[in-house]
DNA sequence: AGTTTGACTGGAG
DNA sequence: CCTCCAGCCAAAC
């Protein structure tokens, strides 16, 4: 993993966009993997929300299997149901309390790149 | 230049 | 399980 400063510059901003699109093209189908972990990942831990604005704002994301990205808890994205249905239809199982089983189906990166 | 806004996280109640 | 809250921090206002 990368060094970091405390803040970000805007090119560092870009990298790190780049960086999260590509661990995103990554994540198996079947799998999930959280906000944070991306952020920690592409260097910048304490970035998870950066990681939620590159995926609802940026373009790329639309090609990308981004249904596959959920919160720590196995929360999917407010206000899109859709996700539910596409992890469900490659086969990621949910809990009763309507999360994604966590224990059975997060994915970390093992490789950067 | 100050304030608000989240596809977040972790902890408290 | 839920809601609320503080900390988070680039981007949008």
């Amino acid at each position: 993993m990368r060094e970091y400063p405390d803040k970000m510059s805007t090119e560092q901003a870009h990298i790190f966009q780049d960086d999260v699109l590509n661990i995103v093209s990554q994540i198996p189908r079947g799998w999930v993997t959280t906000y944070g972990i991306i952020a920690a990942w592409a260097g910048w831990p304490s970035h998870s929300r950066m990681v939620g604005r590159v995926l609802r704002y940026s373009p790329e994301s639309v090609s990308l299997p981004c249904h596959r990205v959920v919160n720590r808890e196995g929360r999917t994205a407010p206000g899109w149901s859709l996700q539910r249905t596409l992890l469900e239809q490659e086969g990621v199982s949910f809990k009763a309390n309507g999360r994604v089983d966590m224990q059975r189906h997060l994915w970390e990166p093992e490789e950067m790149k």
